[in-house]
DNA sequence: ATATGTTTGAAACGTTTGTTTGTATGCGCC
DNA sequence: GGCGCATACAAACAAACGTTTCAAACATAT
């Protein structure tokens, strides 16, 4: 097995610039191995499948995430520290960026890639994310209702929906929003920037 | 010109709804035509391509709303009113909703088909959308900064794109995220219930 | 060195795609 | 009636798609 000189990770990494940019169904497998400097049957060998290179590529994001976010879960509980929204929030966002390099581009280009799952079709992604990751999805937002006992259930769980749509759709257009930005207030923002200025909208919205 | 069978309302109708359901790349011009019951060949002959096409759709819906914003906020003007933010909100949600029929579930409809405009590729429909609708949009922006001096006009932009996100991401999974709230809470919202719970939530978000 | 199992390579597979073509049909007008 | 024009239709088009095939190249272990 020792021998592969990369082609699997040439694969992953080429595939998911290419499916951010242009969308799953737009990206097709020849333009992604051409790229990629490998054979066209690499994909369907080393993965089986279009559909499942793209749940390779999400699970390469989520797995790392999910477990540092389930270890800093872990952290807080044994703390017993008293929940503060924006501290939890910004738990969040600090363990996103860091499972994968603190860099903020490659965060952007995740929850880019969340968006067009959402949006797109793309049912198989949905299932497969929701039984794989459910659980620490749901053990944060047990923490997130604790943070904020006054905002009844209900209402939370739509206005933590309404903030993930701020955040995926921020990210997914975050480079048009930036060009836009530059030209519009001659001012240049880094990505870095961008969500340092997202987690107050978010705050603001879920404290209403 | 009389003899035509409503043949262009028909692939609008039947268009936008499949587009809607499962992307523009996904949805072949013989999914649309076999269902419109109208010829394969149409579409071409009434549109010229599957790019003009989702361009009408997207003209139909944004012309008599563009139409009636720009009345709403002359009228506004010509008031002198002091804008108050959730006013503001208030009128563009209902300008939004009374454009066509009232219907929420269209309107829903709409902004999933925004979303997949946003997040999928589409360049062509953005820079047509830009040049055709700019302006009125600008306007709109004006006022709202208007509404709230005490924010800079920098962080306004990005709250505004917040709030856009928050609802096109809203819109476009309310039918997931209703039945995610009904297995969860027992709780069947409607899609005017959802609305009316977004609007606090971007107040809250921009107000900070 | 030979055998074994894994990975690459070029080519072809059968479908499906958007678009075009040529013809038929229905209508108003001279 | 006959002409002209807009629309509808079935059929075909070339191109692109995901996937499969099978032989060649490779590494490893005996």
């Amino acid at each position: 097995m020792a021998a592969q000189s990369g082609t699997v990770e040439r694969i992953l990494d080429t595939a998911e610039v290419l499916f951010a940019e242009k969308g799953f169904a737009e990206t097709s497998l020849r333009a992604i191995t051409s790229k990629a400097g490998v054979n066209l049957a690499a994909v369907n060998y080393h993965f089986g499948s279009k559909e499942a290179l793209i749940q390779a590529i999400f699970e390469r994001f989520l797995a790392p995430f999910c477990a540092e976010l389930g270890a800093s879960m872990a952290q807080l509980a044994a703390d017993g520290e008293t929940v503060d929204l924006e501290r939890l929030l910004r738990m969040m966002s600090r363990t996103a960026l860091g499972a994968h390099g603190s860099s903020p581009e490659r965060l952007a280009l995740f929850f880019r890639l969340s968006g067009l799952a959402y949006t797109q079709a793309q049912g198989h992604l949905r299932r497969f994310i929701r039984e794989r990751y459910g659980d620490v999805f749901n053990r944060f937002l047990m923490l997130l209702a604790k943070a904020v006992p006054d905002v009844p259930p209900l209402e939370l769980f739509w206005r933590v929906h309404f903030g993930l749509g701020a955040t995926v759709f921020a990210m997914s257009s975050m480079d048009s929003l930036r060009a836009l930005c530059k030209s519009d207030f001659d001012t240049d923002l880094s990505a870095a920037d961008v969500t340092q200025r997202l987690l107050p909208f978010i705050v603001g919205g879920i404290r209403a």
